[in-house]
DNA sequence: TTGCATTCCATGATTTCCCATGTAGTCTTC
DNA sequence: GAAGACTACATGGGAAATCATGGAATGCAA
């Protein structure tokens, strides 16, 4: 089992675009990075996908390996899969930390998120995803929605077990 | 079946975060840590979950994958698989004890859970869970009242069979 | 030479580490 | 079975390292 991103919370964007990576975040890139070593910074991808996505996906660099696997076991040539290529090769990028534990975020990437002087950092396993703190919060309210209908006092994990509702 | 947290206690939380971790928990989480080893110090995942929750839950390592993998069959992309992503990935964060049996709690969610210089730690069986002393005695006030309603002298362990009320 | 990106250096705020101390228990030894 | 020696815990304080962030300097390319 490899060590998992945990976490959340805002760094500030820079008018260069420069944005430290949490540090607790750093250990995972490192171990998830076959080329590090010591001495070195480790390195992931940044997928920022199609239009229609308003936040930056990371993926280690072990982590975008597994998912080119997983795409090159597709059938050759079917729509899936040269969608997925186009996404996950083409619309993506490689990232290098820096000495001071920060990365830039190139303006295109920014301004396709909308991204101004801050990123809102989320932790989701094995990727972790950078948004405009505005529009991450925005998705907060279906969360609260489905958690506002548990039976008051009810523990969150029954979501794990209950079959009900979406 | 792993060995289970036992006990209950309040601790001391210094003005750096810092708490000892009461003792009995400490070989509980050396036994879920599967990367613990000789002279290293255990680690586990501290859960703080959505604005609603006024306690924070601890899970061993292995409790923790555990339920990352339940998580992780969940139907990819549904709201509730979405809401435990973000609650225990998200709103989590990993925690090592040091030598001296202590953690410590960062500011954010020690002001979460609203706690200054005192912690309630409750043992839960595979996780535990740490209160603010206040809060924690105010949800004792429910446990009471059905306390009360049982026969006079009658036994605890009645509560098992009992299907009749909650 | 203007605009952009990459390095290098600077600094305040945290966080971690290392060492110190008090207090219960326990164990030993006479 | 009582005094001292030892150990495990809980807790505190200060030094040292790390983190997040900003700015200046450098290199280049159009």
């Amino acid at each position: 089992m490899v060590r998992r991103f945990r976490g959340e919370g805002v760094q500030k964007v820079d008018t260069k675009g420069r944005v430290s990576i949490p540090a607790s975040y750093r250990a995972v890139l490192r171990d998830g990075d076959p080329s590090w070593s010591e001495g070195k910074m480790p390195e992931f991808v940044i997928v920022y996908g199609d239009r229609r996505r308003n936040f930056l996906e990371c993926f280690t660099v072990d982590a975008a390996n597994d998912m080119d696997e997983r795409i090159s076991l597709m059938p050759r040539g079917s729509g899936r899969r040269r969608a997925l290529e186009r996404l996950f090769n083409g619309q993506s990028l490689s990232a290098s930390v820096d000495e001071t534990g920060r990365i830039v975020l190139p303006l295109k990437q920014r301004q396709k998120i909308d991204i101004e002087d801050k990123a809102y950092f989320v932790a989701m396993g094995d990727t972790f995803q950078i948004w405009k703190p505005e529009t991450y919060h925005a998705t907060e309210a279906p969360i609260d929605a489905l958690l506002d209908k548990m039976p008051d006092g009810a523990d969150i994990w029954t979501l794990l077990e209950d079959d009900a509702g979406n």
